[in-house]
DNA sequence: ACAAAAGTGTTCGGAATACACCCATGT
DNA sequence: ACATGGGTGTATTCCGAACACTTTTGT
């Protein structure tokens, strides 16, 4: 049984929703995840996971928890975006959608298919498909932001596993600024921030000289940035 | 006649308004413009000009009718800042408020005062008083987003008259830094960025020197972001 | 042996910083 | 004459960019 217009107001409401730009990594190449859409409008198009915003939540709750029906993993970076409201960009009527993007750690991530939700899947940022309602601009936005925040914030390390390698790393790098980075240059930078510790642990069974396995301290970072201490990678 | 409940959903929505931080700048002072409210809640307390967003109008027109409601001035700089949706944040219900920031030209505001709305006034940053809702919250941001903006985006002329002298701008950049810089250096990095160029023209009636106008360069600062040029300052 | 990626130092130019004195103007 | 802010140059340090070869591992 669905309620049938028991809300009323004296002026007209916008609906209010969110949108996830999900960022992941992955085989040198970062990604986002798109569901396809099970209904009109724009059915079968891709479009980011999002959905309502509930009575008694922020919005910073609702986007997780559009994440976690997503992606089923929760502690991961979220931010807020930006807000979309034209009259227009739905043809519905009235939708504000607050997007926010999300970094996800591939070990945590659990696509779930199959189930009632429309289809998840994960496309290359090289490589993503016409998109419904204005959700290209978002993406396009998320790209930005992405692109301007690792230059001043160490954003790498949510895309990664807790180990990893340099390399590993610099490929991240590569793909969100999309440029080619100095081998020596940029392990001079990391090292440098005094944050990225080697461990006594090599890679296995690659065709090549093994990588050390490196990881993030997140407990200096988050001290340092207590006592205004900033970085710039 | 005020409608009446005449617009009716199935599920609840938030109302969904607009609030401006709108930076000013006077006497070596960055200032921010605040109405009184003439309402409850909070009535008498100080507030971020702003209302409600309107039927057929984007976000950021909402934003700009505010903005030219409280200041007359039309054609500044202002950015969509933040969008703040906590349940409880309005106690007369769920308010949604997509928050901007502007900046604008001493010589163009006129203050609107006496009229129905509530008076506006200008306040040092130094000096705000206790504010509305999460109004203090959303001025912190809009400072922190300023400060952050400021070192690669040449928005300290949004503040100034066509004709300013180095000195203003030099008071620009340590308000909202809020740190002393060294003048010679400082003149230095003007200097490099060649955006801004030295007029045939002085102060007058000063008791010292008189220091040469300037102005800002913008036709060629717009064509240099064009082919990708971008310039810290 | 070879293919493939890991790992490592030095040089150079430009930018950031620190710093102190004389100049023009009104009172 | 003096008070007030305007205007200017140099020396030093630090950071970013460019650049090539040896090592390790699996096939």
């Amino acid at each position: 049984m669905t309620p049938k217009n028991n809300y009323c107001y004296d002026y007209p409401r916008p609906a209010l929703t969110v949108d996830c730009v999900i960022f992941g990594y992955d085989a040198s190449d970062l990604k986002i995840l798109l569901i396809k859409r099970g209904i009109e409008p724009f059915k079968g198009h891709a479009a980011l996971p999002g959905g309502f915003v509930r009575e008694h939540e922020t919005l910073d709750s609702a986007a997780k928890r559009e994440l976690m029906e997503e992606t089923n993993v929760s502690n991961v970076f979220i931010e807020q975006l930006y807000t979309f409201g034209n009259p227009g960009r739905d043809p519905r009527g009235r939708v504000i959608s607050t997007a926010y993007f999300a970094l996800v750690k591939r070990e945590d991530y659990i696509v779930i298919a199959g189930d009632d939700a429309a289809k998840a899947r994960w496309y290359s940022v090289g490589a993503i498909p016409p998109l419904a309602f204005d959700h290209a601009e978002i993406v396009e936005m998320a790209l930005n932001r992405l692109k301007g925040k690792i230059r001043y914030q160490p954003v790498g390390f949510e895309l990664l596993p807790e180990k990893f390698t340099l390399s590993d790393l610099q490929h991240i790098y590569e793909a969100i600024l999309q440029k080619k980075l100095d081998k020596r240059n940029f392990r001079k930078k990391i090292d440098k921030t005094e944050l990225v510790i080697r461990l006594n642990e090599k890679e296995k069974g690659v065709a090549h000289r093994a990588a050390y396995y490196y990881k993030f301290d997140k407990k200096k970072y988050e001290n340092a940035l207590k006592k205004g201490i900033y970085f710039e990678i």
